[in-house]
DNA sequence: TCTGGGGTCCTACAGCCA
DNA sequence: TCTGTGGCTGTAGGACCC
């Protein structure tokens, strides 16, 4: 979906069309928080996912700012995997506003299909997409990123070599900010600059599981198949503070409550758990984590509070506070 | 100065055990 | 009985995704 967030928004209240608009944290530009989405309107000064609003608010004072409405784009979102599952069940959910859909068993042109679930949507919820085709997922997300928004980008085996040779390697994914700078200063930029190091050398600095990826990505090779359908590995919550703080006191206060958090969510989803992680982070950013493991799972909320503040009691509190999490896994199903 | 929240997967290492 | 090895589990940290 494009922009989705904010296209939800702008759905909601017409006014807003054609205006820069920033979706992220409460809303509050003046309080901490990152973007979560910007409207086209908004990327045009520079704004972009993951920026601290702060950040976004001197680009561009004058956009306007709204909260996360997680539950508005969730029933959006619905109404759009609908669609897509009424096509074919071979889809794979990715996050909120994507999909991975298998259409190889569809007796149709490529074009045609996703020509009708642009209509689709578009007359459901009002909203657009950009759809890439290829023959696997690696090479259809790049060519859903080709042309946004409404877009539709369509890679050709043929193709393949060509259209991936000029890219930057940062488009392909599971290279993120660390890997690109890392392969930078290899005197590496592009994907086909990637494509060209032997597959010892990519084993060698990345290790075995990343340098194979690496070497079959460049060239455009996923054999990865379609994920229809998992269960959870982690419940978990998070919360920094508006302030850095140094009160043992409150940050006992947080963690019971997001304890109380986590404990609801994994009734609601018939989980109990036997790990509790604890993670907190100080105002440097330095982050550390403390896990305990219990004999038996459990989703009683005195057991894994226990278990929390027993983490809890190992992190060694030397700096103020800025975020305090906390994450039940080693999940299984409870009976009902 | 700024850096959210909810996740996954990978690596490295330590302890236990066969 | 001692030592090495390899698998498994738990822990901690880091990179990445939406």
């Amino acid at each position: 979906m494009d922009a989705f967030f904010a296209a939800v928004e702008q759905k909601r209240q017409p006014a807003l069309i054609g205006t820069p608009v920033v979706i992220g944290g409460s809303g509050d530009p003046t309080k901490r928080g990152v973007v979560a989405t910007a409207s086209y309107e908004a990327r045009k000064f520079g704004i972009h996912s993951a920026m601290p609003l702060k950040t976004a608010y001197s680009l561009c004072p004058q956009a306007v700012f709204l909260p996360v409405d997680y539950e508005a784009y969730s029933r959006e979102s619905q109404k759009v995997k609908n669609i897509l599952r009424s096509l074919t069940p071979a889809i794979e959910d990715v996050g909120i506003d994507e999909a991975f859909l298998d259409i190889s068993a569809i007796d149709k042109p490529s074009e045609d299909i996703s020509q009708r679930i642009k209509k689709e949507i578009k007359d459901e919820t009002g909203l657009t997409c950009s759809i890439g085709i290829a023959p696997n997922k690696l090479l259809a997300k790049i060519a859903s990123d080709m042309d946004k928004p409404d877009g539709l980008t369509v890679i050709m085996p043929e193709d393949v070599e060509r259209i991936l040779k000029p890219l930057p390697v940062r488009k392909l994914w599971g290279i993120g900010p660390k890997t690109e700078k890392y392969l930078k200063d290899m005197g590496i930029e592009t994907v086909g600059e990637l494509a060209s190091l032997r597959l010892e050398t990519l084993v060698d600095r990345f290790g075995s599981s990343y340098g194979n990826y690496l070497y079959h990505a460049s060239r455009g090779i996923d054999d990865s198949p379609l994920i229809t359908d998992w269960e959870p590995k982690s419940i978990s919550r998070e919360t920094t503070f508006q302030k850095d703080i140094a009160n043992w006191q409150f940050i006992a206060k947080t963690l019971a409550d997001l304890t109380r958090e986590v404990v609801t969510d994994m009734k609601d989803s018939s989980f109990k758990a036997r790990t509790v992680t604890v993670k907190v982070r100080f105002s440097d950013f330095e982050t550390v984590t403390r896990a305990t493991t219990i004999p038996q799972s459990t989703d009683r909320e005195e057991e894994i509070r226990k278990a929390a503040f027993a983490s809890l009691k190992r992190v060694e509190i030397k700096k103020r506070v800025r975020l305090i999490g906390m994450r039940a896994s080693h999940l299984e199903r409870t009976g009902d």
